[in-house]
DNA sequence: CACGTCACTAAGCGAGCGCTTAGCAACCTA
DNA sequence: TAGGTTGCTAAGCGCTCGCTTAGTGACGTG
């Protein structure tokens, strides 16, 4: 196991994160189950064995995977979180973020999401941890505007809103093609102009016409 | 298999229907590739054999799950596009009638579309044929609803639309809670409402009441 | 040059898998 | 009551899997 106090070498590091390429790239064409140790091995030029210098088991190296994505996505969302004010506008940048993450990060956004049910608990625990808090972050930002009136819908309607939100953007995950007629970022300000559709954002709140702004 | 030119027993039929269940709870719970065929038989109070006189594989058993869960959906579809007239009641019906049946059968439905990726390809293809026949009657309900003027986006934003509500009405399957606040009919009809959002329909086009500010 | 560490391999262990084979008790029919 | 059919089981085959073990050449350091 490499978690001795040793550092890793710079070759080893490299070779690493190659696995972990391999693992992801694996994972996202045959699935966790479907994939063995000797496949990622092999595409990365290693024999099976080799790959257990870097990684204690297969499970640690898709929990690694799944882990880091949604570190990386929550680090994302915090920010435009941090920075966006007004309800509408929060709730357009977090859903844009979040659908242009997707579509920016296709196989990690989609491994993490269908190999979920393959992490053994400890791993999974954390990764819930980490999902709870998007979904409270959005359900926030909705139920903000519903308070200060710049939202029309009923409270009780916050959560599911929430989830249908959740779910448009992961989805993109699944058909986005990086040669196709919108851009990850497009995607992502189109859905954020839905999310205020479904909350029934006044003209006021609204943060404009087709360009919203959207930092990364 | 069972495809000899006799008719099978009334406990025959009752067996496999028995089998079908089992498999589907299992890979329900565990997935398909986790799920071993022992543990179907023995949930049924069979031995691993006995499986095998009513399925010829592990595989032909999720096909028959995946498949007539897509059937039947797609039967349900079909009877709300032949009922429902105006795009926008039309969309509505799609969507709700979409929605609930994934919480209604929300084992089968989450089944259906986890283990996609399970399938052989003949079977896969059988799946992606009906699978792209939903997407159609839903794009052609918000085609049919710009072109008369009853919806208000852009042509160009059809087939994302389209994409995002299936997305929304799929994702039901996940989290859907048979004792939760609102029912599978009632969480068909909001999703409804949402789509009519989505596409910003007129409330001359707009089927319920006089505004849409409450559910019920 | 001696010694240790690093990055890795060849070989294979043991367990579990999908599925098959051979056969048998219970029942139905003639 | 003989013969066939139905609905199963006990046993196990052959294979693949994740992972381990023992060892090796290349390289860095004193």
């Amino acid at each position: 196991m490499n978690d001795s106090g040793t550092k890793p070498s710079a070759q080893a590091a490299e070779t690493r994160a190659r696995i972990l390429d391999a693992g992801l790239n694996a994972f996202w064409e045959k699935g966790y189950y479907s994939t063995t140790t000797r496949e990622i091995a092999s595409a990365v030029g290693l024999s099976s064995a080799g790959m257990y210098v870097y990684f204690q088991s297969k499970q640690h190296l898709l929990a690694e995977i799944v882990e880091s994505s949604h570190v990386d996505l929550v680090a994302v969302l915090d920010d435009v979180e941090a920075h966006d004010g007004a309800p509408a506008r929060r709730l357009a940048g977090l859903v844009a973020a979040f659908s242009s993450f997707n579509a920016d990060h296709q196989r990690t956004a989609l491994v993490a999401e269908r190999e979920l049910g393959a992490l053994e608990p400890e791993s999974f625990e954390r990764v819930r941890g980490l999902r709870d808090h998007i979904v409270e972050l959005m359900r926030t930002a909705v139920a903000d505007g519903i308070a200060d009136g710049s939202f029309d819908v009923d409270v009780d309607e916050t959560h599911d809103l929430v989830l249908g939100l959740v779910a448009i953007s992961k989805d993109l995950a699944r058909w986005y093609q990086p040669d196709g007629p919108l851009s990850a970022e497009e995607l992502g300000a189109l859905h954020g102009k839905w999310a205020l559709r479904l909350v029934r954002a006044t003209e006021a709140g609204n943060p404009s016409r087709k360009d919203d702004h959207h930092d990364d």
